[in-house]
DNA sequence: GCAAGTTAAGCAAACGTTTGCGCAATTAGA
DNA sequence: TCTAATTGCGCAAACGTTTGCTTAACTTGC
């Protein structure tokens, strides 16, 4: 078995109550001559911290927990790249768990996993969590937030502004000139979707635009929803724009115009949704509505951070990051 | 805080340790009236396990740790798929911590925060351990096992055979009748680079073709290292088929290649190796040798059990899983 | 030279479980 | 009916830390 704090103690001559202040860089109680000493004891019996023992007495740790929804996402990676980042800055350490979001049984190991341990706090990362998972979230009485994600409840979240995103994506084709704009892939009903649609469909009635009903694809994001999207609207369509839901969905509805001899942008012009490298690897580079997957990491650790220092939720504890639109070779 | 064994044990007017025998499903020891008292009384307090206390006194979890070198690599996900679903399987969770492979320190770190609670197991994916950081590893007496990774010392792993993965691909481009092959994006000197490397080396020697120095262009697998590759090959290059080192490299040399007006796979064949979905997305769709990635994830948590149950790593620790050839649109 | 103040270090309790052991009550065997 | 075996359950120790309190030693001021 590893060392312990015990064994340090007797190897130097010490208590180990002397040892633990300094292993813990704690300011008082011993001379620097006795942590010189501690120390080089402790290197040499490769002495290595028990945590368990640790969070028992302290009933805190220093780690936050992600849970995420599945590792297909490819956004995903940057939300936590920012997690990282700013949690690394302050000392924290994170933990990643996947949990599939299909099934409520999956996502209530991943929580019980992260709950059962005194972690200061969980990131959610676009988990629509079942109602008995959000309560026991809820009892558990552990800061949360939930990242790239929005609600009409209390919930706090982090999240781009879905309206806006729908507004500005459809607004971009507008001012470009485009009348007859399609929305492809997009899942109608969460509120994601509900906001995504309502932004589109102002920013055509300021135009005075009436869209068609056949205008608007539902789908799940996907390659596949993007591709169906594009075949549902066929070779000979009188649309000259789409807002793609996802990149994924984007490149679908790119590659199936291609299949149909349908040329972007010349013949078509698609407007993407999320804005991951994705963007700029396909021929032609997808224009974007690009979110700040980044920043929403970092800002969802400071929530955290504030939920513990208030031991309590900040009020203005939804918070929208700006998006911001890239001009690449897909539209015109 | 959070109710305890001990608020159960003397709602329903008990002994702490029965109640813990219930919890935890032993299988003797009390009744099955008391057990049912006991759970009612457990969920009417929104009882949560304790993990600290339990792995304190345990000296052991349900817990395998994998450490990923980055989010960047888009092939982590299949292996993590990989891991999750065999540990399931096996009732164990699992956690993630994310380390930035080039700082030794953030490496570090990132070994602490799951060597320092006892779980059961540690998967490292693709990372390049420093030796101080191999060191503490070893000395953890945690079971461990490298994923997608090779090395000629004695440390576990479980990856593909990477000179088959050079000499598959390169003889895949010779029995279509290339013999100007070249070789994008490897990095020479690690283990795998240098494996891929001999694979390509002995398909060509094989063929009793002799190799240019030219058209080996290494790199470090991602865009634009394919980008570079390409670019060094240039548009009057007489190679006609090319060996990309990952599938990013083999986009970007594919996207370079359309840019100096080259056409795949009519004037330039390029096979690409991981066979990711990437490889699915693009136009051309690429020609792939392809990893079974979560294969590696599954067999790696194998390894862990086998390490746990014989509480020493077995004889043949160094495995290699197979991979396959999947034509599709950029060779010919 | 002595009281008061300061400092280093030790003692012991506490955190929430698990589990070996012991005890009492019940059942079985003869 | 008496002993032996079995069963349900409680007692208490243990896991490795942290930390409030206490003590001893040393320093300071007068």
């Amino acid at each position: 078995m590893s060392a312990t704090i015990k064994d340090i103690a007797r190897k130097v001559g010490v208590a180990p109550s002397t040892v633990s202040r300094v292993l813990s860089n704690k300011s008082k109680y011993y001379t620097s001559e006795t942590a010189e000493k501690v120390k080089a004891a402790a290197r040499e019996l490769g002495y290595k911290k028990n945590q368990a023992a640790v969070e028992l007495v302290k009933k805190q740790s220093n780690v936050i927990a992600a849970v995420v929804s599945s590792v297909k996402t490819n956004f995903a990676g940057q939300i936590i790249d920012g997690i990282q980042s700013e949690a690394s800055k302050h000392g924290y350490n994170l933990i990643v768990v996947y949990s599939n979001s299909a099934s409520a049984e999956e996502q209530r190991k991943a929580l019980l996993t992260v709950i059962e341990r005194p972690v200061m706090g969980i990131l959610l990362l676009s988990i629509a969590l079942s109602d008995d998972n959000l309560k026991m979230l809820k009892e558990s009485d552990i800061p949360y937030c939930f990242l790239s994600m929005g609600f009409d409840d209390d919930r706090p979240f982090v999240s781009s502004d879905d309206m806006e995103i729908g507004y500005e994506a459809t607004k971009f084709l507008i001012d470009k000139g485009h009348r007859k704009i399609g929305l492809a892939a997009i899942d109608k009903y969460p509120y994601t979707g509900r906001l995504r649609l309502a932004g589109y469909s102002k920013a055509l009635n300021e135009a005075n635009i009436v869209p068609d009903n056949s205008w608007i694809q539902s789908g799940d994001y996907s390659y596949t929803a993007g591709e169906s999207a594009m075949k549902a609207y066929g070779k000979d369509t009188d649309l000259t724009g789409i807002v793609a839901a996802s990149d994924m969905a984007a490149i679908g509805a790119l590659n199936e115009a291609r299949n149909l001899g349908l040329r972007v942008p010349d013949d078509l012009s698609i407007i993407s949704i999320d804005g991951t490298e994705m963007c700029q690897i396909v021929q032609p580079q997808l224009t974007s509505v690009s979110q700040d997957f980044y920043k929403m990491g970092v800002v969802g650790v400071q929530r955290i951070e504030e939920s513990v220092v208030n031991k309590t939720a900040s009020k203005d504890h939804q918070q929208l990051i700006p998006v911001h639109i890239y001009e690449r070779d897909s539209t015109k």
